[in-house]
RNA sequence: GCCGCGUUGGUCAAUCGGUUAAGACGCAUCCCUUUCACGGAUGAAUGAGGGGUUCGAUUCCCCUACGCGGUACCA
């Protein structure tokens, strides 16, 4: 029997939780899930420089808004804790040691203005971005260079001094992706990656090999803009002796920008009007808010609905999918090589498709948040019911129902006003003086009795219909009117219909 | 520049050598509805280019083009 899986979404907490890692920890939840797996959340704070405040807890908060829980985190804790890389620190310095000492890592002084020369000349029309690599090391100041003497009185005087991985001439470094299949390099064209930096802590390259290693993880999801450091990652996992241990990796295709090319950002979601991270994010140094899939009125059902089709389907027509259709049909072999673009319509088409699905009870503690006068529930649900369809965001939800809580202010009474003569006027007027009659106060009847009024007048009903609407509403929108009516009471349109014919 | 990955309608995409190349979003027209929406029907729109392999290529291979990603003591 296989092992059961255990895999990570390990974010850089630097700032708002944008639409492909949720996909990320999506594909991630959904493969643990469906082969009753764990996922494990880590925190990759390696680079201090970049820390941001609130950003740690804004992932919790995102994954909990998606119910995307992870087993084991910072937050919830684990059998492999800390979950937190700037809390191993210690760790890492050990491993880094052991290759030196074998030989697969070296030492290097090399100033980061002595890089920037290095580079500079270097730097020619063929190649404007020379690398640390096999040919380059051999003229900088490491401890491959330099003599061992030398090498031993630099590290005593604490001179400062990152750790590079010595990578290999000329190798084939090979692998299967999951998403991609055989995946090859050849080793000369990687440079020698610091490992360990000066501050004492590890590059991701470094931390990556060693946690995944350290808590077990079989298989490794992450962007494709991996995909090039792949063949570093999987000489530490050889040179550290763990290769039939090293996680199953898996590159998912990048979410594209709508128009153009290239990986979707934050920018273009603002320059184009819609959101691209999950919630809110608040910019702690700026104090600037970008707004998020949440506040902007979807429903994480739809939200993550929407994520798990970009890039995958099941091979059949089904679009609609709950997170446990999800999990049951979810396989990495079927999720897309190329990226995907983004496309805004299609998320709102999702949004609109779940809330039509919504039990009416759920819109309708929305209405509730929103109205200051309550209604029964029964009527809540009711208006819920009534006005789903035409929620295309939740936001739509208190557009559409308004009128059923407050008397309008503002009646379009120009739409009325081109047909309006004095029979329909005496219409209106016979009419509530026979609905203050009525008992039975319900659409139906409502409908036949307006109905039969008309006729008796030679009105078409057609004729007054749309002026009723108007008079109870407002403007030309909304659910059937006498819905609205009988929803709204007896008092209530009565006043509406002499507040307009007092306008008109 | 180099390395890697990719390329089916405007977008998301099915097809695992043989189809009139699905379906969805969006768009257009029509029906339903004397509002708005929902729903229904119809329509326009697709295999980057060139070579192979094959009885037969969208599908397999190669080349070209194009796009993207990477090329930090960031992840």
């Amino acid at each position: 029997m296989p092992k059961k899986p255990r895999v990570r979404f390990a974010p850089s907490p630097t700032g708002g939780l944008h639409l492909g890692g949720v996909r990320t920890v999506l594909y991630n939840y959904l493969f643990a899930h469906q082969q009753d797996g764990q996922f494990i959340l880590r925190i990759e704070d390696t680079d201090q420089a970049r820390y941001v405040e609130g950003a740690e807890q804004y992932i919790y908060d995102c994954l909990a808004w998606c119910r995307l829980e992870p087993h084991e985190s910072p937050a919830v804790g684990g059998p492999y804790g800390p979950y937190r890389q700037s809390e191993r620190k210690s760790i890492y310095g050990k491993y880094a040691q052991q290759l030196i000492e074998q030989g697969h890592a070296y030492y290097a002084f090399d100033t980061p203005e002595e890089l920037e020369a290095m580079r500079a000349n270097f730097k020619t029309e063929e190649n404007p971005s020379p690398q640390y690599n096999h040919i380059i090391r051999k003229m900088m100041r490491n401890s491959l260079t330099l003599p061992p003497a030398e090498v031993e009185q630099l590290l005593k005087d604490h001179t400062p001094f990152v750790i590079r991985i010595n990578m290999p001439e000329n190798e084939d470094i090979s692998f299967h992706d999951m998403i991609r299949g055989e995946v090859h390099f050849n080793s000369s064209q990687s440079d020698d990656k610091v490992l360990l930096k000066a501050d004492g802590m590890p590059t991701y390259h470094l931390a990556v090999v060693v946690d995944d290693y350290l808590m077990k993880i079989t298989h490794a999801f992450r962007g494709e803009e991996w995909l090039p450091s792949a063949p570093v990652h999987i000489m530490l996992w050889r040179y550290f002796g763990w290769i039939n241990d090293m996680p199953q990796w898996a590159h998912l295709p990048l979410i594209l920008k709508p128009d153009g090319k290239g990986k979707l950002s934050k920018r273009d979601g603002d320059r184009l009007g819609f959101p691209v991270f999950a919630m809110d994010w608040k910019d702690p140094a700026s104090g600037e808010v970008t707004r998020g899939f949440k506040e902007m009125g979807f429903l994480p059902e739809a939200f993550i609905n929407m994520l798990a089709l970009l890039g995958w389907n099941d091979g059949t027509e089904k679009e609609l999918f709950s997170k446990e259709e999800l999990i049951a049909a979810f396989s990495m072999d079927r999720v897309h090589k190329n990226g995907a673009k983004f496309n805004f319509e299609k998320a709102k088409w999702f949004n609109h498709e779940w809330i039509k699905r919504m039990p009416d009870e759920i819109i309708a503690g929305k209405l509730r948040a929103q109205a200051k006068n309550k209604l029964p529930d029964e009527k809540m649900t009711r208006i819920a019911s009534l006005i789903k369809e035409r929620c295309t965001l939740l936001t739509d939800v208190w557009e559409n129902a308004w009128f059923f809580f407050e008397t309008p202010a503002d009646v379009d009474v120009d739409s009325i006003r081109p047909r309006w003569n004095s029979d329909k006027r005496n219409f209106f007027s016979e009419w509530t003086t026979e609905i203050k009659e009525t008992i039975e106060w319900n659409a139906m009847t409502l409908e036949s009795k307006f109905k039969e009024l008309a006729a008796s007048k030679n009105i078409k009903p057609g004729d007054v219909l749309l002026p009723l609407r108007i008079m109870l509403v407002g403007k030309k929108i909304g659910p059937g009117v006498f819905d609205i009516a009988d929803i709204i009471g007896k008092e209530e349109t009565i006043k509406r219909v002499e507040l307009t014919l007092a306008r008109l």
